[in-house]
DNA sequence: ATAGAAACAGACCATCAGTCTGTAAGCGGG
DNA sequence: CCCGCTTACAGACTGATGGTCTGTTTCTAT
């Protein structure tokens, strides 16, 4: 009854970041059990406990939503990225290391979130979200590995054929593991802990020598942690 | 009327194959001129010349027309990789070569086709066709260009650290051009023709030496074709 | 106290993918 | 040559869903 009616109507006023924030946990919730087009805004309307009306009023569309979304799962990104590179100030193969055990230490604290999301984005009808989500982490941690790659490069350590490409092909890399991880995962939950972690073992290797190789470093360089986090990573899934 | 009519109804039969093509040629310059979800069934159906219940009975969902899209695009990569493995049985570089040169000719002779379709899926609300398209492609290449190189490794002459990742590696190095591509049109149409000849070359130069470094081979050893032809195939864009 | 702004409600609309029932065209057998 | 079966096709209809609009309530500043 919008229009005239001197019905009781008893609406809960909140403030806007507070709302907004209610409104995407819900979305979040839903999205990560039924995969992004299968949820409608009247789900996450009832989810959220608000109107038509007061959902419109914080997001344009359902595209700002997904934005939303996006900007909240990519924000980990940043503070990882950011914590990582705020302590190590070494050289840029230090850095670089940094970066990546950064990444890896974020993985292993947050293994069931990301198996999560992994099998949801595997998912039909999520390639949108997907790409969303690819493309936002890239664009956060693309400069900064291109600094990285740069600053060797003044220095004198790496020799890539271009630093651009090189930071590209290593983000590729990284993105191209999710395959691999739902490998890794099945393993992992079929209660084969060492095939799974020979496979994200082997896996890492590769991309550590690959990067070694675009970087024009001496094999070894790049690590990409260990094999025992990775088992005490994986065992610790549940279920 | 479906119903109960004896009206004058004149209706074209066809052959399935025939049909469905028409149906394919309609949709396809609507997708170019349009982009994927601003067309409508509605639309696909009026311009093809054919009823709703025409339509789907040649297409189970607009899905399946996607599908039916993406499939014929992929066709001429097919043949093109054929073609191009077909003709040359050197050693494992030399295929590669014929591979990537087979390629580089295809582009030269598609030119505007290409632009056209590196614009329409740089706008927005095209990606799904787009990775549609990519993963296609690669799932064609990808098999071919990996027994390439183990091929080279059982000769002894390629040296990668994981035919699997790098045949990846070049498949996402040969996707990640496009927005290079992009920048290279948009340099030709503005009758720059030297800055783009310039951009295109130096990408196709890094990339080669980057797969030199992938596969463990001595600079040089990829060609990714030559400056003269680029610039005859930029000078031949129309406009 | 009161006016204005902003948060919110809910009826309404438009679009569009997909369905359903019915009809005309071809084709093979008698 | 006709008849019946299959299949290509027509077009009205539906249901779901994203988005809008008008009106209402709550808060805040003065």
């Amino acid at each position: 009854m919008a229009k005239t009616g001197t019905k009781r109507d008893s609406r809960v006023r909140m403030a806007p970041a507070v709302r907004r924030d209610l409104i995407l946990d819900a979305a979040q919730a839903l999205f990560m059990e039924r995969g992004w087009d299968a949820v409608t805004i009247a789900d996450v309307q009832e989810a959220a406990g608000i109107s038509r009306g007061g959902f419109y009023h914080h997001f344009a569309a359902k595209e700002d939503l997904l934005s939303g979304l996006i900007a909240r799962m990519t924000e980990q990104a940043m503070q990882t990225t950011e914590a990582a590179m705020s302590q190590n100030n070494g050289d840029a193969l230090v850095q670089l290391n940094g970066l990546l055990d950064g990444a890896a230490q974020w993985t292993a604290d947050n293994v069931n979130e990301l198996r999560g999301l992994v099998q949801i984005f595997s998912r039909p009808g999520n390639e949108i979200p997907y790409r969303r989500i690819c493309d936002a982490d890239a664009a956060v941690v693309m400069p900064v590995l291109k600094a990285i790659i740069e600053a060797g490069i003044a220095e004198g350590t790496f020799n890539p054929v271009d630093a651009g490409l090189t930071a590209e092909l290593m983000l590729s890399l990284s993105q191209g593991r999710r395959e691999v991880l739902i490998e890794v995962f099945d393993l992992a939950s079929a209660n084969d802990l060492d095939a799974s972690v020979d496979a994200l073992d082997r896996r890492l290797r590769s991309e550590g020598e690959i990067c070694d190789r675009l970087l024009g470093l001496p094999v070894g360089s790049v690590a990409l942690s260990n094999r025992t986090e990775y088992r005490r990573m994986l065992a610790g899934l549940v279920q």
